[in-house]
DNA sequence: TTTAATGT
């Protein structure tokens, strides 16, 4: 049975980054994306979302009192930390926000049917790209720096899932909310079904939950070794994602939680290629994306991932 | 329908 599970992971694995490289082979590039499994003191462990095998919170942790040892961590950071996770909160989502790269890290959403009902007090034409005030000089991105540059202002949180009221989609279209998507055959088309397609699961769900972000993946290059490669736009070299991700928790009425999780390249995709075949188990985003999702989800209450009974 | 850029 555990075989087999394993077997259908690694199937959809195959299926969900296959999108990047279609026609071309389907090689592993990098193990660590695929396994499924991790070691902890010679025992191995099978990954699963909302699972903190390893707890979560870090040792690291500054915050955390251990035998008085927090007057010598305000001694070494007398002079503040280079970074914390730069989260902003706004009235209907939440971001993380990446200096280093000009875009997010990612970007939390509670969609229900009222949040995506017609409204006719708003208007997304009215609606305008802004710099993030917010975001330090630094690291704002601006909109001289997608102009031109062949890329869509891409959101990551949707105008179209905070229709509630005007000022929730006017909040969306902050630069700090935006990443470089290709537009025709992308934003425009497949990104954009996928997104359509969250907002019907709110048929189904009471509550969607919803985490979005981009990913930097490495890919083998001709002399074998793997490379992160991807282009910066504008003069404050904002970066171009090489795919995005989703990762969606419907919430029943009885309490019961399904997941879904999605892995798609910021490329020109065929238009009939079904939002399903990007679907990949929710682990490899979180290895790729460095980041646990939906970590304080019971087992018990995790009724399906992807569509499978778990 | 929703996703956007470009040119005037």
């Amino acid at each position: 049975m555990l075989r087999k599970r394993l077997l259908y992971l690694a199937q959809l694995s195959a299926v969900g980054f296959g999108g990047y490289y279609i026609g071309q082979n389907k090689e592993k590039y990098c193990d660590f994306l695929y396994g499924n499994s991790v070691t902890v003191d010679g025992k191995r462990i099978l990954n699963k979302p909302g699972l903190p095998v390893f707890g979560t919170v870090s040792a690291a942790t500054p915050f955390v009192e251990t035998n008085g040892s927090k007057d010598r961590i305000s001694q070494i950071m007398k002079y503040g930390f280079p970074g914390l996770d730069n989260v902003r909160s706004y009235d209907d989502f939440v971001l993380s926000y990446d200096r280093r790269n000009r875009v997010p890290h990612w970007v939390f959403e509670h969609i229900t049917k009222d949040h995506i009902a017609k409204n006719d007090a708003v208007d997304r034409s009215k609606c305008e790209f802004h710099p993030d005030e917010s975001i330090h000089p630094f690291f704002r991105s601006q909109n001289t720096d997608y102009k031109r540059s062949g890329f869509d202002r891409g959101h990551m949180a949707a105008a179209g899932n905070h229709r509630l009221h005007q000022k929730h989609v006017d909040q969306t279209f902050f630069l700090s909310n935006m990443a470089p998507q290709v537009g025709e055959g992308f934003n425009r088309s497949a990104w954009n079904r996928l997104e359509k397609h969250v907002r019907k699961l709110t048929k189904v769900y009471d509550n969607v939950y919803c985490c979005t972000g981009p990913l930097y993946l490495p890919r083998r290059e001709s002399d074998g070794k793997s490379y992160v490669r991807y282009q910066v736009i504008g003069a404050n070299c904002v970066a171009v994602p090489t795919h995005f991700y989703k990762i969606v928790v419907g919430e029943s009425s009885d309490g019961t939680l399904d997941m879904e999780a999605y892995v798609m390249p910021n490329q020109k995709i065929p238009d009939e290629t079904p939002v399903s075949s990007f679907m990949v188990p929710p682990e490899t985003v979180e290895k790729a994306a460095g980041l646990l999702f939906f970590d304080k989800i019971h087992r018990s209450k995790l009724n399906r991932i992807n569509g499978k009974k778990v």
